[in-house]
DNA sequence: CGAGCACTTGACAGGAGTCAATTGCGGTGG
DNA sequence: CCACCGCAATTGACTCCTGTCAAGTGCTCG
C-alpha cells in the first residue's frame, strides 16, 4: 500500500464565487446572487501538493469540495489493498457529494494527482443554501445521476472490453482536455498521471499498461515519451474504442 | 442477443399509496397525506410476465416506477451485444430514477426476472410533488447516492476478486431476502433468476457459473438442485467473500 | 552521488472466455 | 397424455488475456 502525505495549506487570497471562472460549469450557478456571496464567505480555499490526500476513505464527511485547479483522483481501496481509481475530478467539478448526500462516511479517498486547489463548503452551509434555492438539490441530483451513469458504463466496459480498447478510450477522453493539436494532425497529450494511476483507472496493472503502450506504438497509433503521448491515428483509436459507446 | 416480449397489462384494481405496504421503505413516505392521495390518483399499475421488458435502453424516460411485487433486473447492453445486469430492484424500490434526474434517455433496460407488478408515476406529477415536498428530492438524492456507492463497490469487486468470491457474496446477499433457514442450520434459497442472469450480474459467463457451483459443491459449501440452492456452510462462504467489504 | 520510484521487458502461470457436445427440463401441440 | 422442440444447464477441451514475479534501466530529488 502506498503512503499518502496529508498536507495542505489554506491560502489567504480570497477568490469570490460570483467571479469564479468555474461558476458556469458548477452546480452553483443556480444560486441567487446574495447566496453566491454567502457561499464565498463560508468556503475555505485549500491547496494540495501532488500525491497528497484531500480526504480519506472511512472518515466522516463534513462537506463538499469544488475543484478550482489541478486534478483529483477518487481512489477506493479494499481490505486486501486492491485499489482502483473510480474517476477523475477536473476543475469546476464537485467532490465528496456522494457520501454527503448518502449520509455515510467517505467510501473512497480523494487524492491530488497534480498540484490542486479546492474550495471546501461546510455541510451546514450547503443545507442552508439548498433551503432557499430548491433548484440546487436538483442540480446535484442531475450531477450524481450522470455519475451513476458513468459508473454503469465503467462496469460494462471493464468486463466486456480488453485493456487495449479501454486504453484507446482513455486517451481519446484526455484529448478533449489535455490534447494539443499539431498542424500535422497529430495530437500531443501531457498525461496528468503515472502509469500506475492509469492502471488503477482502467482496472488493470502498470505492466499491462506498459505492454499496451508498446503494442500501440508498434502499430503506429501512438508514441510515448515519458508522460507525453502523441496520437498519430485518432481515427484508428476511435475504431478500437467504438464498441464502448453504449 | 435475446428477444424480449414487451407485454404488460394495466390492472384495474386500485392500490392506494397511503395504505401500500411498501410505503415505509420507499421515498414516498415523506409526502404529506394529501400528496399521497395525489400520488395514488396519478399512478398507473402495470403487471409484467417473467422475461418481459418494462422499459428499453435508448428510449426516452417519461417517469419513474415503484416496484410493487416481483423482481426487476437492470440490464445494460453495448453495441456488440455484451450485457451485464447492473443490479436487482426489489419490491419497495424505485426504478428509472437515474435517467429521469439526469435528463437522458434510459441507458439500460429494465426486465422483469419474475412476474412483476409496478406503479408508474409520470414525470410531471413527480416534479409537482417535489415542489410542495422539498424533502422528496433529498430522499432521491440519498437513494441515488447509495446506488452510486454500490456501483463503485461493484467496480472494485469485479476487478479485484475472482468469480468464486463474487458468487459467495451473491449467495449471501440473497440469503437475507430469499433464504429460508432450516432447523439444521442450513439455508435454502430459491434463486429468482437463471444461471445466465447470475452470470450477467457477476460479470462473467454461464459456463463459469456452472463450474463455480460444481467447485463449491465439491467443497461441501453448498448444493444446487435447479434453482434451489442450499447453503451448508454460511461461515465459510462469508470467509470467501469477506475481502469484498471495503 | 546514492536512494527510491517510475517504467519497461521477459518468463511464466492461471483464471476465465470460447467453442462444442450432451443432458435435462418444461411447455406446447398433436 | 405423450412426443417433441427449445432453452437451461453442465461438462470438456482448448486458448489467451492478464496478473504475478523478477530483473534491469533510467530519472529525479535530496
Amino acid at each position: 500500500m502506498r503512503r499518502f502525505a496529508a498536507r495542505f495549506k489554506t491560502t489567504p487570497e480570497m477568490i469570490s464565487c460570483n467571479t469564479c471562472p468555474r461558476l458556469g460549469t458548477s452546480e452553483w450557478y443556480v444560486l441567487k446572487e446574495l447566496d453566491q456571496a454567502r457561499l464565498s464567505k463560508s468556503k475555505t480555499i485549500q491547496s494540495f501538493t501532488k500525491g497528497s490526500v484531500i480526504f480519506y476513505q472511512g472518515t466522516p464527511n463534513t462537506g463538499i469540495y469544488c475543484v478550482q485547479s489541478g486534478i483529483v483522483g477518487l481512489r477506493k481501496t479494499d481490505e486486501r489493498g486492491n485499489a482502483v481509481l473510480l474517476n477523475l475530478i477536473h476543475p469546476g467539478q464537485t467532490l465528496g457529494m456522494r457520501s454527503f448526500f448518502a449520509g455515510t462516511d467517505y467510501m473512497a479517498s480523494a487524492e491530488a494527482l497534480a498540484p490542486t486547489t479546492v474550495c471546501f463548503i461546510p455541510g451546514q452551509v450547503l443545507r442552508e443554501l439548498a433551503q432557499t434555492n430548491p433548484e440546487l438539490d436538483l442540480e446535484f441530483l442531475k450531477h450524481i445521476s450522470r455519475e451513476l451513469g458513468e459508473a454503469h458504463d465503467t462496469i460494462l466496459a471493464n468486463t466486456s472490453h480488453p485493456v487495449r480498447a479501454r486504453m484507446a478510450h482513455f486517451l481519446l477522453s484526455l484529448k478533449e482536455r489535455y490534447g494539443e493539436e499539431k498542424n500535422s494532425g497529430e495530437v500531443v497529450i501531457e498525461l496528468p498521471m503515472t502509469r500506475h494511476d492509469i492502471a488503477d483507472l482502467l482496472s488493470t496493472r502498470p505492466e499491462t499498461i506498459a505492454r499496451t503502450i508498446t503494442a500501440m506504438t508498434r502499430d503506429g497509433l501512438v508514441r510515448f515519451a515519458g508522460r507525453q503521448a502523441t496520437l498519430f491515428d485518432v481515427e484508428a483509436l476511435s475504431g478500437e474504442s467504438e464498441a464502448m459507446n453504449c
